[in-house]
DNA sequence: AAAAAAG
């Protein structure tokens, strides 16, 4: 891939990549992929095998979308497993072992090759092209090798060097596309290497761990605990987990092996250092995976007591890393408390994150949403023979795109993830759904967390291949096989949509999205509208019809157009309305630094119209801006149609 | 105005 080479090259010398012409996906060249193998392979039947035997295992996350711009062609859109994954016997054999190596491997990276990337902050440490160039210690570099992290994705490559020179980070990339492993290989490297030191690491009873990641939801600290835990292998470095609804005495016991990173959502956390049987004196890095979350309403001071009162490290003393998919500038201007210097990151437009996401919109009243649902799930199902599921024909982009999901042989491959409103809306459409013949499960707060843990095991492995879900499973969890997202009550917020809908599409696959709009919904339908049109996905005329009535766009509603990388609050101008949830900042005529927004702005005025018809990029955008303490670079032309290329590539038909 | 996070 010539034409990426001109985005990862060296900081320092501005690079001019020549356009690629232009190469329609059915003309390009066969091996692009060698992706979406068939499922028939002893590995896939293996993977298959070991999802039944270790349900709980959480998988790293992987792949990522880059590109915005739907397809014009008809495609396939499988989900079915990519073949680069090769299985590892040593690596299955570790203790912390599970079903991973298939979903490491699954990781499509040609699809997010060339995405927009806007670096702002002093002195940026230079992106890495390899994990080889940075040294993470042999037996971390050993685990990546078994997890077949061939090649770092690109928020790895940009922010683990950045993690590694000790920079505080906020990093903003889309969902699925690798966040977890950035910030868990700087924490490993670090942590292993001053785990040898012979500075007081707190007695037995009180566990001082060196790390700290705290997420929002129990399942999703489960997930990154595992996921590190297979990363700190031979490592050395010891891991705890810590999270509320199960009991606390084992957690505690886990704690007094010692303990050097610590994987934690609030409440319980607070519980042991509240016991004293946990401080936080020696934590030389934190980091808030889901960080917009964490630091939303009814979670900010929860967390400004973790951080800033309980005995930890003031920033500076400390490395602080924040990661999410959504950054709003209220946020991060709360979020700056927490951070020293940093660096801000923004890989992709998150808005693109959906590029490989069939997103539809259905206007459903309310009443009507049940009976609908029905016929959706009844289509989806086939007759209950379902060897095939042939799941959507949608027009994108004025082109039909008959979309198939088709999975080999097995229904339980078809995971389905509807997301409610309220638990008791969640537990009425399970038990609606099961006498309708339909095998679902609810996952939700008010459940115990046995039952939570079932649910999740029960879909991931396909017995109940529908999950009703409220938001507690809307961030960060990484169920591979979730072909399809139903939005059956859609958020309020639509961070919280980009987020659900990031539950499938991961490790670069397609996935499918669909809500139900109704009423209730007005004050969304100006920023799902954006969201959409930056994705390219077609949006309904009635749709957009509400969207333009004023009347309904209510304030902060909407987001700036060319906002979907994030925007560094900092570089945002001070007069620009505060209330402006996504006021995406200064960048103007006099600005030196060009923003992703601008950069797409030039991208639709070139002239070559055929190419930005197509992939809405162009040239003009190859550029490398490298002020003192401000940097943007763009990818070369984004290859918008890079995954598809490649399961047409594969003879899907 | 819902959900999540301690018990």
């Amino acid at each position: 891939m010539a034409r990426n080479d001109t985005f990862t090259g060296s900081p320092r010398k501005p690079t001019r990549p020549t356009r690629p012409r232009y190469l329609p996906p059915h003309l390009r060249p066969q091996n692009a992929g060698s992706v979406f193998p068939d499922t028939d392979t002893p590995e896939f039947t293996r993977s298959r095998s070991n999802r039944f035997n270790s349900p709980r295992t959480a998988r790293p996350t992987g792949g990522g979308r880059g590109r915005g711009r739907g397809p014009r062609i008809p495609v396939t859109i499988t989900n079915r497993q990519n073949a680069n994954w090769v299985s590892d016997e040593k690596f299955d054999e570790l203790d912390v072992t599970d079903d991973s190596s298939e979903v490491t491997n699954g990781i499509n990276f040609d699809a997010y090759e060339d995405i927009p990337v806007q670096a702002t902050g002093e002195n940026i440490p230079a992106p890495m092209k390899a994990f080889e160039e940075i040294d993470l210690g042999d037996a971390l570099k050993q685990n990546i090798k078994r997890c077949k992290f061939l090649k770092p994705t690109p928020i790895q490559r940009h922010a683990i060097p950045v993690a590694v020179a000790g920079r505080d980070l906020m990093a903003c990339a889309q969902t699925g596309s690798g966040k977890t492993a950035a910030f868990c290989f700087p924490i490993i490297r670090g942590v292993s290497k001053r785990r040898f030191s012979p500075a007081g690491r707190g007695g037995r009873a009180v566990a001082c761990p060196l790390a700290l990641i705290l997420s929002p939801t129990r399942e999703l600290s489960c997930q990154i605990y595992e996921e590190a835990k297979k990363f700190a292998h031979g490592t050395g470095v010891k891991l705890a987990v810590a999270y509320g609804g199960t009991p606390i005495a084992q957690q505690l016991r886990n704690l007094e092996k010692g303990v050097d990173i610590l994987v934690a959502t609030p409440g319980r956390l607070v519980d042991m250092i509240e016991r004293e049987r946990l401080s936080l004196r020696m934590i030389k890095y934190l980091t808030l995976d889901e960080a917009d979350r964490m630091l939303d309403m009814g979670f900010e001071q929860q967390i400004r007591k973790i951080v800033e009162q309980m005995d930890m490290p003031p920033p500076g003393r400390r490395q602080t890393m924040l990661f999410s998919a959504t950054f709003p500038n209220n946020i991060q201007r709360m979020a700056a408390d927490f951070l020293s210097n940093y660096v801000f990151l923004a890989v992709g437009r998150v808005g693109s994150s959906t590029g490989l996401i069939v997103q539809r919109v259905e206007l459903v009243e309310d009443m009507a949403k049940r009976p609908h649902l029905l016929d959706l799930l009844s289509a989806q199902w086939s007759n209950g023979t379902c060897t095939k599921v042939h799941l959507i024909s949608a027009f994108i982009c004025n082109a039909v795109v008959l979309a198939v999901i088709e999975f080999s042989g097995k229904l339980e491959h078809a995971l389905t993830l509807i997301f409610v409103e309220t638990k008791r809306g969640a537990n009425e459409l399970e038990s609606w759904l099961s006498r309708k013949g339909f095998p679902a499960v609810a996952i939700h707060g008010d459940k115990i967390q046995m039952e939570r843990e079932q649910a999740l095991r029960s879909f991931k492995s396909g017995a109940t291949p529908i999950l009703v879900a409220t938001d507690v499973a809307s961030r960060g969890l990484d169920i591979p096989h979730v072909a399809h997202v139903i939005n059956f009550d859609l958020p309020r917020n639509i961070d919280d949509y980009v987020h659900r809908i990031g539950r499938t599409g991961r490790a670069g696959k397609c996935g499918l999205a669909t809500a139900f709009f109704s009423e209730k919904n007005m004050s969304l339908a100006k920023s799902l509208t954006e969201l959409m049109m930056e994705a390219n996905q077609e949006v309904p005329s009635w749709l957009s019809q509400y969207a333009d009535a004023e009347n309904y766009s209510f304030s902060g509603g909407g987001r700036d157009k060319g906002r979907f990388g994030g925007y560094d609050f900092r570089k945002g101008s001070p007069s620009r309305s505060e209330s402006n949830y996504y006021s995406r900042g200064s960048y103007n005529d006099h600005s030196p630094v060009p923003s992703i927004g601008d950069y797409h702005a030039a991208a639709a005025s070139t002239s070559d119209g055929f190419y930005n018809d197509h992939c809405s990029t162009s040239a003009n955008a190859d550029y490398w801006v490298d002020n003192s303490n401000a940097s943007l670079y763009a990818a070369g032309p984004h290859q918008y149609f890079n995954s598809y290329e490649t399961v047409v590539a594969s003879g899907w038909e």
